[in-house]
This record gives C-alpha cells, sequence and structure tokens, in this order.
DNA sequence: CAAATTTGACCTTC
DNA sequence: GAAGGTCAAATTTG
C-alpha cells in the first residue's frame, strides 16, 4: 500500500511540476512529453499495484476502476485547457509533414542534438479519444455467436458481427517512416486476419485479433484503418477484452517508451456518454497505444507484433486501470529512462 | 516446419 | 443487394 502511495504521490508531484513549467515549455515538446510521460508512469505504477493489491482481495471489477477513473476524467482532472490547447498544436504539427520536421529540428536544438523521445521508432504518439461507441448498448439480444463456444457443424459455424463487444477508438499517428501500415502498440501482440477496402475510405481497414484468441479464447480484437485526410494518423479501434494476462502476450522487458502521450478529448460532449460505466467496463486492456516504426516487415511473414508499452495521457483511464502491464521489475525500466528525463527537464527549468 | 500474413470467398447485418 | 466483418487456404518468412 505504501508503494502505491508512493507511486501516486509521484504522480501528482509530477502533474504540479508539468503545470508549473507548461507555460515554459510549451514549445519544447520533448520536454513537454518527458512530463506527460512522467506523469502517467507513476498513476500507471500506482495503478498496477492497486491491480495486485486487487486481485489478491478479489472481487473489485474492472467496471469500478473504470468508473472511478471515468469519474476523474469528467471532471477533467488530468486535462486543462492550457493542456487541450498544447494537444491542439501538437495535432496541427501533426497534421503537417512539414511542420513535424519542424518539430524535430525544434528539439534538436532544444536537447543539443538528441532527440530522445523522437530519434528511435515511435516518434510523435497522439491518442485522441474520438469516440466509445456503445455498440453493445442496446444490444441486449443476448450474447449470440462466438463466444458462446457452441460448436456447429462442418459449414461455417454462425458468426454474428453483434456480439455485444463495445468499441472503442482512438487516433494515433502512424509511423511515419519503414512500413507506416503497422498498427500502432499497446503491449499485446496481435495477429492479423483480415483486410478490406471500406467504402468512402481511401485506405483499407486492417483487422487483428488477440494472437492467443484460440488459445485462450481471448476475445480482443482490433481494426486499423488510417485516416483519409490525414495518413499520418491511424485510427484503431478496439472490440472485446484481454482474458490473457499481458505478459503471455508481450515481453516482460519495455523498451522505454518515448514516446509523445497526449490525450486529446475532442469535445466535452463527446467523451461524456464515452465514459459512461458500461462503457468502461469492457474496455480494452490495451488501450495504451504505441507505435512500431520503422519495421519493414509489415507484409506477409511471421512478425509477431511486440508491442513495447507505452501509455499515452490520451488514454489514462485504460492506462491507470485496464492495462495488466508491468512486472515490478519492469518498473525499474520504466523509471529509469524517466529519471534522465527529469534530469533533462530540471536542467531547463 | 511453425507461425504469421495475404486475400478471395463467405457470412451477417442493414 | 451492398457493405462490413470473418474465415481459411495459400503464401511467406524465420
Amino acid at each position: 500500500m505504501e508503494e502505491v502511495l508512493n507511486f501516486i504521490m509521484h504522480a501528482i508531484e509530477s502533474s504540479k511540476k508539468l503545470e508549473l513549467e507548461l507555460p515554459n515549455i510549451i514549445n519544447h515538446l520533448e520536454i513537454l512529453f518527458s512530463s506527460i510521460d512522467e506523469v502517467e508512469k507513476s498513476f500507471g505504477g500506482a495503478k498496477e499495484r492497486v491491480m495486485m493489491l486487487l486481485s489478491s482481495q478479489h472481487d473489485i471489477t474492472k467496471t469500478t476502476l473504470s468508473n472511478s477513473f471515468a469519474s476523474m476524467m469528467s471532471h477533467d482532472v488530468f486535462m486543462n485547457k492550457t493542456q487541450h490547447a498544447q494537444i491542439d498544436r501538437l495535432l496541427d504539427l501533426m497534421q503537417n509533414p512539414f511542420d513535424m520536421s519542424h518539430v524535430l529540428l525544434e528539439n534538436k536544438m532544444i536537447s543539443g542534438g538528441d532527440i530522445p523521445m523522437l530519434r528511435s521508432k515511435g516518434t510523435l504518439k497522439i491518442g485522441e479519444m474520438v469516440g466509445r461507441n456503445v455498440e453493445g448498448l442496446e444490444k441486449s439480444k443476448g450474447l449470440e455467436g462466438e463466444m458462446q463456444g457452441i460448436q456447429t457443424p462442418p459449414s461455417r459455424p454462425k458468426k454474428s458481427r453483434k456480439i455485444d463487444l463495445e468499441k472503442r477508438t482512438v487516433m494515433v499517428p502512424a509511423p511515419q517512416v519503414g512500413n507506416t501500415d503497422m498498427p500502432p502498440e499497446d503491449g499485446f501482440t496481435w495477429r492479423k486476419y483480415g483486410q478490406k477496402e471500406i467504402l468512402g475510405r481511401k485506405y483499407p481497414r486492417s483487422y487483428y485479433r488477440c494472437t492467443h484468441q484460440k488459445l485462450y479464447l481471448c476475445p480482443a480484437k482490433k481494426q486499423v484503418q488510417r485516416v483519409d485526410e490525414n495518413p499520418n494518423i491511424v485510427e484503431v479501434t478496439y472490440r472485446g477484452d484481454h482474458i490473457c494476462h499481458k505478459s503471455l502476450t508481450a515481453p516482460l522487458s519495455y523498451p522505454p517508451p518515448q514516446q509523445l502521450l497526449v490525450n486529446i478529448n475532442n469535445t466535452q460532449t463527446t467523451i461524456s456518454p464515452q465514459l459512461s460505466p458500461s462503457s468502461n467496463s469492457r474496455w480494452p486492456q490495451a488501450a495504451n497505444l504505441g507505435l512500431r516504426a520503422g519495421d519493414a516487415s509489415g507484409s506477409g511473414g511471421p512478425s509477431t507484433t511486440r508491442y513495447g508499452i507505452d501509455y499515452p495521457v490520451a488514454d489514462m483511464a485504460d492506462t491507470m486501470f485496464n492495462s495488466g502491464s508491468s512486472s515490478g521489475n519492469s518498473m525499474e525500466s520504466l523509471f529509469a529512462p524517466m529519471d534522465d528525463k527529469w534530469e533533462l527537464d530540471e536542467n531547463k527549468s
């Protein structure tokens, strides 16, 4: 419990720090990123500990947890107006490749030649919560279809798209280099099972399901689609919750998440319903999107998607309550780089 | 050879 | 019947 408190206190501290420094780092995206990252990690650590405690105590459902966070989010705890403005700016940058290069230059200047958050693969990462389409809300038609475990003979088993799986859509930047069609990373391993041209959409939609779908009957799925207006952003729609443990699907050691974490609530009106208890209760655990850029192995062949963990502030709700993330050990790897970042930040301030 | 991706066909919904 | 979602055989890759 003490550990939880430590994490929370650290998160709060980091938040305050961020708030104070905001005017100074408004143009320093890398610092801004690090700061957000710090806050997120701390809350993530707290969440993890709480989850561990809960699982030992049993029976407090994820729904409850999600609701709690939904409530927090609805009060905009983590996103004040200034932060929203920052995100708007980042989005603008994302929408213009030229501006992106400007960002790079900008970071270079700031960091004296090194661009920790942009130099590797992830580049900028903006999670935009565009909607939680509670598709299943009125679909009390009952659970039909694939999760029932009813075996139907040879000719294709009956399946239904109307399974009571909620959808959650997030917008994340597409990889800028390499195979830009790769789906965002989110800590789980996915297997592509289809791709389809969608009417009115410029780019095809890819369908992924949890690699362990068969082994663990894990119902988690996701769709990845590039945004027409801005190919630099992909729309990821999650359906179903992972029931397989993350450790089964992702490596135990996570690469330092050097990506940008931004949560964008388009509009308050959009968000509120999305945060309804019912819609939260079954969010995919993997709400934390990442990017795997620079991987040119996108087409064909076994390329088990090894997703590093990263937690966009974008979806801190999920980050805190839904991602079955790292082990105790991993926290070290999470915080180690952060210390460096803060050193950097503190030097600036 | 196992595991992942590709892709055309099939299924379900509207 | 059209469109979206899924299956599964074929293909690719390590």
